[in-house]
DNA sequence: CTAGGTGCCTGATTGC
DNA sequence: TGCAATCAGGCACCTA
C-alpha cells in the first residue's frame, strides 16, 4: 500500500517527466474517483492547466497548477499514477485519463478503487486537518514528545493517525516500532526521554531509507512508480508480513497480532 | 475527547 | 474441482 515513501518517489518521478506539461483533456471512467468537485465541473476545469511542479503532503500527491489550482491525489490501498506513450491502451482498471499537450496520457488506475482526487484552490480544504512531515528538518525528538503527550491509548494506533503525524500507514509504523525496539501496545505517553529519541530517528530512518530504495512493492498491494517499475524496500522489510520468520536481531520468530483492527507484526522478544 | 463499528471495493485465500 | 465466505487495507463517517 503506498504511504510517505511510495507516494515521495512518484512525486518526484512526477515532477521530472511532467513539470511544464499541459492536460489538455480529461476522461472519467468511474466518476467516483473524482471526490471534489463535481464530475462535470471537474471535466470542464481541467483542460488547459498547466502542471507547475509536483509534490507531496502526507500521503497526497500534490499537483501544483496553473490558475492557482490544486489536484491532490490520495491513492489509498491500490491507486497509481502512470505516465504514458502516446496510443498505449488503457488497462483493466484505468479510472482517470488525461491528455497530456505531447500525446502522452497520465492514468489513474485503481483496481480497488479507493483512491481519491480533489481539485481545488485551497490544499488545505482537503489537507488541512493532516498533521506534522515526519522527515521535515524542524521535526525535533521534543515534538515528538508533545504529540505523544496526553494520549493514553496504544502507540500504534497513534502513529497511525494522520492528523498527529502525516505519511505513516501499517507497513512503516511497524518497521519504526521494531527499529525503536517499542512494543505497538506500549501507552503512548509512558515513553522516556531516550524512549522517544529512539522512535524519533527510527521513524526518520525508515521513512528516509524506503525512499532510498524507492518504497515497497508487496506480493498483494501492487505500487509502482509513474514509469511501472516497483520498489525494493520490500527486500528490507524486517518484521512486516515476516511472522513466523526468525528476527534479524535475536533470532525469535516474528508474531502477528491484531491491534485496534490492524494486523500488526513485531519481535516479542526485542519490543517489551 | 477517544473508542469502536461500518462502508467503500476486489483479488487472494480459505473452507466445504 | 468449484463455489461461497472471509479477509486485507486507509480513511470518512457514524454512534456511544
Amino acid at each position: 500500500m503506498p504511504e510517505l515513501p511510495e507516494v515521495e518517489t512518484l512525486a518526484r518521478h512526477l515532477q521530472h517527466l511532467l513539470a511544464g506539461a499541459v492536460l489538455t483533456g480529461v476522461e472519467v471512467l468511474w466518476p467516483r474517483s473524482i471526490a471534489l468537485p463535481g464530475v462535470a465541473e471537474f471535466t470542464r476545469r481541467v483542460p488547459g492547466l498547466r502542471i507547475e511542479r509536483v509534490g507531496r503532503r502526507g500521503k497526497f500527491l500534490v499537483f501544483s497548477l496553473s490558475d492557482g489550482l490544486n489536484l491532490l491525489v490520495h491513492l489509498r490501498m491500490s491507486g497509481q499514477v502512470r505516465v504514458e506513450p502516446p496510443g498505449a491502451a488503457l488497462d483493466a482498471y484505468a479510472r482517470v485519463a488525461f491528455d497530456l499537450d505531447d500525446g502522452r496520457r497520465m492514468i489513474f488506475s485503481d483496481m480497488r478503487k479507493f483512491g481519491r482526487m480533489y481539485l481545488t484552490t485551497d490544499v488545505c480544504t482537503v489537507a488541512g486537518k493532516l498533521g506534522r512531515e515526519p522527515l521535515a528538518d524542524d521535526f525535533t525528538p521534543s515534538d515528538l514528545r508533545a504529540l505523544l503527550a496526553g494520549h493514553k491509548g496504544a502507540l500504534k494506533p497513534l502513529l497511525l493517525r494522520q492528523d498527529v503525524l502525516a505519511g505513516l500507514g501499517n507497513i512503516y509504523v511497524d518497521e519504526a516500532l521494531f527499529a525503536a525496539r517499542l512494543h505497538p501496545r506500549r501507552k503512548a505517553d509512558t515513553l522516556s526521554r531516550s524512549e522517544v529519541r529512539r522512535l524519533h530517528s527510527a521513524i526518520r530512518q525508515v521513512l528516509a531509507q524506503a525512499i532510498a530504495s524507492r518504497g515497497s512493492t508487496l506480493r498483494d498491494a501492487r505500487y509502482r512508480d509513474a514509469e511501472g517499475q516497483a520498489g525494493e524496500f520490500q527486500e528490507h522489510l524486517c518484521v512486516y508480513q515476516r511472522q513466523g520468520e526468525a528476527c534479524v536481531r535475536c533470532g525469535t520468530p516474528i508474531e502477528r497480532i491484531v491491534v485496534s483492527q490492524r494486523g500488526t507484526h513485531f519481535c516479542p522478544r526485542c519490543q517489551r
